[in-house]
DNA sequence: GTGGTCTAGACCACA
DNA sequence: GTGGTCTAGACCACG
């Protein structure tokens, strides 16, 4: 199945070669490489340097390697966890400020609500009311329920992305989520009045959602993320 | 009551060492990693598992690795190539639709066409007329000059990316440019009336952000995305 | 700059995890924690995995594995006798000598004779009385009540190490006596006079400790413990 | 060298064959217990099981198992480490209280200074005025270096444990300090007269010890415990 | 190339 | 039904 290895990039070829058998269904998600020990055989090469061909495979999200009698290279489903991972980085590093991630998001909910508005499913919906729900709980616990109802919070708006049904908006907008946590914590003033303002502006996006109405729901969000932002710039002056 | 037990891999440990020491700034892009042989030390770790960890990071875009004499591992500067390769995964894995593809675009050009037509700047202005004066005069080539006119279209996209000022933005757009650009040469019916649609489309949207109005620009690229979008879809059929 | 790897093993983690639940009283003693099949799916891990960590939290003193129909892993009373068998094995392995051993003996029967004395209840003065008539029994049958006194004599030591109400005293006190005891029979001349000396001694001390008089019980249990440490000392020779 | 085992609790036999080559000296520190695929032959056991009763042997601190070529089941030297965890989970289930802590101290102390006083050689003596330099030095950096000073009083102790060439102090007074330290830092209200009193402890103590005056050794050393311990019992309240 | 780590699934003995 | 034991095979790490 595999040809040997020339030359130079040794480990480079290996992973060309696999993941090209990957990408064009030779090698099906499910299946399984075969043992270390008979691919090295196979391409000719050290196992040191199939080890790290593997790695690389593993970190492209290509493989994953399990332990144990059952284990060895398993062949993934191509999933969004890397870009989520990529953009990540790149908004951790500073090249991204808060202010960008910010602005960034203000053009994203928008069009997300108005998806899910136009392709909400029952089941979706009622979903997104459990949801909501839930928060309305955490809320009236008082201080120590805040941090489950930022939890529910960003679930509800993960959930909108998932209705959009665009798996580019969710990967896109997960990441964003994942890396804006740690400023809503340091930066934000959360305060009682701050949470319910919130609560009812999820339960207005919801509303608008459940009635498919795509431009009320794009404009709620807009309004949401708008205001939000502006506390967020407000504080860290 | 318990959590699920996560093996750590010794080589991952490694990963995330160095990796956090680049976020957190303490690596520099452009300097030097210490010599693979001093970092084992430092690490504890044998040679060939500190050398998967390093093609880890070689893969993630974060270091790159010189042989030879002034060799050994540098940091890079974090870019969005990676995303982009991700993108493209993602793509020719059909989990990221071509109609995804598009969506997501409408969203993103309105935004980044108001954007930059708030913030632009004479210089980014005159860059702006430049480039559309190149596309004029591609389009005026007749059949040959069509390739270079795509070009100029993209890159007056990614120019209007980089005046909205805003890093997100342009690393998205710029990795779904280099995406969809497969699509749009295999799938559109380019004619020469095409052409000069898109090309009448760009001098409205940098007519309206040369005047500032944030409003119309983003009026001006949402229909220009759509109708093209519109084009893909009827051919895909 | 980085941190030597540390290995983390799986079975490790699993023992801290229950180490913790059981330190922070989410486990109480008498508990059960859940069958060895379903502790494996909440922990994520293989059968044999999960046996090691039991085995090490079995051997720390933590849990006790019991077979059966009703068997499992429960929750034990934490005590000292890993403490006592630890010290055990520092004794056996000849890091310590008899010396050592004499010595450390020396400044602790003091103290612990002392605190008795402070502390002792009615109950507790009773429970002394009661066991030097024993030892007084003992001594009276001749040569084949001396394995008997001996035995009571030790008993009477550690019944003062409770008195003190000291787990630290009681627990280190035992494991010196545990293993002070193959010393005492292999070198120490047993005769009828040594016998007689010692029933004297313990008889004076707990004179002291039943008048509450602490410095009086501290110089008696000293110069008892110091004069038998010279007869070994000289015998050894 | 090592019988079959027959039936009952397979890994409990391996375990005290074993543990019993050690004690008796016929498994040397840092020999090499053969492989486990090797071992499980000997023993006529599966590996599992062999490993079960590896684990335990580790835990008792009777072996190190290593990774790599070099690696396998290395017979430790058996030390106090796991004498100081032992005492460490009675004091955090409060088996163990403070008081009892401080009381046993109390004890040790005095004994441990008037062996030092009677045994202190040249180069220990040099050794101890040291460490004594070491702590008024961070003594007078102010705040910053009241940790460093704290960290050089505990090796002052230790040292003096240490000049009593007696084992089995050291071990227990290792095992208590590791301990004590956690109390020390979340309980006393350190101040700059507390540190220069315990400075001016330490110097008076040290002297002592330089003239061999055993007893004046004693009591600075007890007194000093007894003060410190009053202070953390007065903040307890 | 050696040796430790982990896994999955199976059978047995016992309370 | 629960712990006790076994088997075979794969990865992980070292030098």
């Amino acid at each position: 199945m595999f040809k040997t290895v020339k030359q130079n990039k040794a480990y480079q070829d290996v992973v060309e070669q696999i993941q090209e058998a990957i990408m064009e269904g030779a090698l099906k998600p499910g299946s399984q490489l075969p043992a270390e020990r008979e691919l090295k055989e196979q391409f000719g090469i050290s196992r040191g340097t199939l080890r790290e061909a593997l790695r690389v495979l593993e970190q492209k999200g290509l493989i994953e390697i399990r332990t144990g009698v059952a284990g060895g290279s398993i062949i993934r489903e191509i999933n969004s966890e890397n870009l989520s991972e990529n953009l990540g980085m790149l908004i951790r590093n500073r090249s991204v400020s808060l202010h960008d991630l910010a602005e960034f998001r203000e053009g994203m909910e928008g069009d997300v609500a108005a998806l899910a508005a136009q392709r909400a499913a029952k089941g979706d919906l009622a979903q997104l009311v459990e949801l909501l729900g839930e928060a309305g709980g955490h809320l009236k616990q008082g201080r120590k329920g805040w941090d489950a109802f930022i939890r529910t919070d960003e679930q509800i708006h993960l959930e909108l992305a998932r209705m959009s049904g665009n798996q580019l908006f969710i990967a896109v907008l997960t990441s964003v989520y994942r890396n804006i946590h740690t400023y809503y914590e340091n930066y934000l003033p959360w305060s009682k009045e701050l949470l319910q303002e919130n609560f009812d502006d999820l339960r207005n996006i919801v509303a608008a959602v459940s009635e498919h109405d795509a431009e009320a729901a794009r404009q709620m969000a807009l309004e949401h993320v708008r205001r939000f932002n502006g506390y967020m710039e407000k504080k860290q002056v």
